[in-house]
RNA sequence: GGGCCUAUGGUCUAGUGGUUAUGACGUCUGCCUUACACGCAGAAGGCCGGGAGUUCGAACCUCCCUGGGCCCACCA
């Protein structure tokens, strides 16, 4: 004890360097998942997090500690904790990273190779971000870390695929897609931006059919005539009124194409009047759908112009093709004027170049048939903060099946081989990793429709959320492990952000519901962002990202995971702030300095001797309703509350006040040797649950003064007690002692003393049980 | 345009029908009181966004308005 009481001699403050003492010993715990320990299991889906590339922003980082203080909590809590750690490790994002710092271009290189460079770049940025979970002690299981592109990961992704393809939930459709040109793909809503570009827009007439009369279209995809199939107006539009239902001809084209009364023709916009090609934009999707209109594609995946666009146009880029077409309009006197206007053009985030949509041949997950269950499933979760379910609940509404095949290469290949004869689909038993791209099918493949023999590997690769969907079931052994499976499934908590809840939850939902029948989880814990100090999103783009490094070797880990626990409620946005992060290791230091304190007076251990005082008796009182209400915090996934109640308790009632009452009998100046043990068994006892309380938020400072002051096992291997009874009363009578002790502050303050002199005051007849404490404490004399 | 959320001292943040509205940071005043000046004590600062209603009683419930945020749709 002696030895180890150096560190307070020599260290007034806590701090970085002396986290950096403990770190080796607070992460070499090990956090192994044991199912059959006989404790009540509580098995966590945290997210895996995507190693794009991206330095982490301390918004994720603060959000990662909530979820290990989550993990930590419910271990002290008495429970067998699942706490996996995972990587995400696939889709487009590593790719562009790898292109960038190779400096070469997908398509332009073997895929084995460019495999292998991807996997390169993944292994640097995954050291990366486990070293910035290690510096703030995440405790998950490292010892059985999972990657979503490893072999084992890729074959569940393709095992619960192809059972999904048995059951019929796979469908193949050629259906209107976003297409990135310059990446060769389709790819998802979520990967496209928009940008105003400046765009002509053209003013030309169709003329009518039998009929000498003209009809004035405006548009801003011109070279898009040839695929025109009719034309809007507005049917209140007064303009067009004698128009409606007549037959237009296109000119250049000469094809006919009807004029029709549609509410989506805004008649303040352009001309009024509108055509529709396949296609412009997703408007022409939905009303080529709606109407039945013909679809005529005159763009190809190379985003050149096909033959359906014309000899003079066949070949031409899209952009060359609009200028020639226009002065191909103006010399046929068709054209009444061009425009120039900004337009937002939907850009392929990686390439940034315009996306084109077009009708290409992919998978779908079926999803429209079953939207009414997914609804009910999401009610049926309870959800943290339950406000947060309303944006799941309204992407059900909106969301379509969706496409899941992508044209890429560093991802989990979709498992399937096509016939070479008859072009039917071959698909192989689950169990295995498949590389289509690379391998023949499984010996003794026959096509079930013509009986071939021969068949060629799909090389397309899956959308990177068909992993990480199936990332509980991953966790919970769905199928390696039966046993394993049956005893965490579903678990009891999903864990993430409220960015990803159209993404990730609905997904998840989603697909562990198709498999398993059921939801994947009891609760889903839903956090809000990391915004900066003027409450922006933090950005790349913005250049407002803040580093979590930084800030942690600035202030600290456990001043970082105090200030984001206590920061906000769960489910709320949080903003950095700097003088708030000071102030988290203000309160460390000051919960350094009371363990100084009560350090000096040594323990006394409760042998059954010890008479408690009256004021010992109330602070543990206290300290039985502070555990009580830090438990209940804990229990509901909250570790705003237990942060909170503990800096209150200690900074405003038990420093200011609790201690300077006994500080002098602990001293023992004046005091019988009881009336001392009882006040350093006070001490202690109050400083112990403290310091259980706070460990699943501050793992560093709580492991350094419990191996100090309370014994070699590791605070993080204890639990947290329930709560003892407790007097009321006394707590009644303690908040009067507060008020008595600001009514003596306050005197003397007037009085114009120093807060040790004497003074002469009458102690309030209810408090004279403490009449000793009080005296000497404010050095009352009578 | 549609939907959801939100509005509390200078800043941020608790509080959901009932005595002087929580805490942090900041500000001001006085203090190096044998743990801490990253501290101690004291103080100032809020008609709880505006309006109407329900109620014996509202920061809290209802409606309207206004500001902020997010999502969806749209911008030929």
């Amino acid at each position: 004890m002696a030895e180890d009481s150096k560190i307070f001699e020599e260290n007034k403050n806590w701090d970085r360097r002396l986290e950096k003492e403990a770190e080796e010993e607070v992460n070499s715990l090990k956090w192994n998942f044991s199912p059959s320990s006989g404790k009540k299991i509580f098995s966590i889906d945290t997210p895996p997090p995507y190693t794009s590339g991206r330095p982490w922003h301390l918004g994720a980082a603060a959000q990662y500690s909530k979820i290990d203080a989550i993990a930590r909590s419910q271990r002290m809590l008495g429970k067998e904790v699942l706490f996996p750690v995972g990587m995400d490790r696939n889709g487009i994002p590593v790719e562009r990273y790898a292109e960038k710092k190779y400096g070469i271009r997908m398509r332009d290189t073997p895929r084995e190779k460019f495999i292998d460079l991807c996997r390169e770049s993944l292994d640097e940025l995954e050291k990366e971000m486990f070293d910035i979970l290690r510096s703030f002690a995440y405790s998950a299981d490292f010892d059985h870390v999972y990657r979503t592109d490893s072999e084992e990961y890729r074959k569940l992704t393709q095992s619960t695929f192809i059972e999904m393809w048995k059951t019929g939930r796979i469908i193949r459709g050629t259906r209107p897609s976003n297409y990135c040109i310059d990446c060769g793909t389709t790819i998802a809503d979520a990967e496209i931006e928009y940008k105003e570009m400046e765009t002509n827009l053209v003013y030309f007439y169709f003329k009518i059919k039998d009929s000498d009369k003209r009809i004035l279209v405006a548009s801003t995809r011109p070279e898009l005539l040839g695929a025109c199939s009719a034309i809007l107006v507005n049917p209140e539009d007064e303009r067009f009124k004698d128009f409606v239902n007549k037959t237009a001809i296109t000119p250049i084209y000469n094809r006919e194409v009807k004029i029709i009364a549609h509410s989506y023709a805004k008649a303040e916009f352009g001309s009024g009047a509108v055509m529709i090609c396949s296609y412009g934009d997703y408007n022409d999707v939905m009303i080529i759908k709606e109407l039945q209109l013909p679809e005529n594609i005159i763009i190809d995946t190379n985003g050149r112009m096909n033959e359906n666009a014309g000899d003079k146009l066949k070949g031409m880029k899209v952009k060359e093709a609009r200028k020639e077409i226009i002065s191909m309009l103006q010399e046929a006197g068709c054209v009444e004027k061009v425009e120039n206007i900004q337009h937002r053009t939907p850009m392929c985030e990686r390439s940034k170049t315009p996306i084109e949509i077009i009708p290409l041949d992919e998978y779908y997950l079926k999803v429209t048939d079953i939207k009414n269950k997914l609804e009910e499933l999401a009610n049926e979760l309870t959800m943290i903060p339950e406000q947060h379910k309303q944006i799941l609940i309204n992407w059900l509404k909106v969301s379509t099946d969706w496409p899941i095949s992508r044209r890429r290469y560093y991802g989990t290949e979709i498992p399937l081989w096509y016939c070479k004869k008859c072009n039917e689909p071959y698909v192989p038993e689950e169990g295995r990793y498949y590389q289509p791209w690379k391998e023949n099918p499984p010996e003794g493949a026959v096509c079930a429709k013509c009986g071939g023999k021969e068949f060629i590997g799909d090389d397309r690769t899956f959308d990177t959320w068909m992993d990480s969907s199936v990332s509980a079931l991953y966790v919970t052994k769905y199928l390696s492990d039966r046993d394993f499976y049956e005893k965490t499934y579903p678990l009891s908590l999903r864990t993430q952000g409220i960015d990803i809840i159209r993404t990730w939850l609905n997904y998840s939902i989603l697909r562990c519901y198709l498999l398993t029948d059921k939801l994947p989880w009891e609760k889903a814990w839903i956090d809000g962002m990391g915004l900066d100090e003027h409450g922006e999103k933090m950005s790349k783009s913005k250049g407002n990202g803040i580093d979590p490094t930084i800030v942690i070797e600035k202030y600290g880990a456990d001043a970082f995971r105090f200030w984001a626990a206590s920061e906000a409620l769960p489910g709320s946005n949080f903003l950095f702030s700097e003088s708030r992060m000071q102030g988290s290791a203000k309160f460390l230091t000051k919960l350094w300095n009371v363990a100084r304190l009560i350090n000096k007076f040594g323990n006394s251990e409760d042998t059954g001797e010890i008479q408690l005082n009256e004021s010992d008796k109330w602070i543990i009182a206290y300290t039985e309703k502070l555990t009580e209400e830090c438990r209940k915090g804990y229990e509901e996934l909250n570790p705003f509350i237990p942060a909170n109640r503990v800096r209150e308790f200690v900074w405003n009632v038990f420093a200011p006040h609790y201690i300077e009452l006994v500080k002098a009998r602990a001293y023992g100046e004046n005091f019988s040797e009881n009336e001392r043990k009882s006040a350093i068994y006070a001490l202690n006892y109050v400083l112990r649950r403290i310091l259980l309380l706070m460990s699943p938020i501050t793992p560093f400072i709580t492991q350094t003064l419990w191996n100090t002051l309370y014994g070699d096992e590791s605070i993080h291997y204890q639990t947290i007690p329930e709560a003892k009874d407790r007097d009321d009363k006394l707590l009644i009578l303690g908040d009067k002692i507060m008020e008595f002790n600001s009514k003596v502050w306050n005197a003397k303050k007037e009085q114009k003393l120093s807060l040790r002199d004497a003074i002469k005051i009458e102690i309030p007849p209810d408090l004279k049980p403490f009449e000793k404490d009080l005296k000497s404490m404010h050095n009352i004399i009578n």
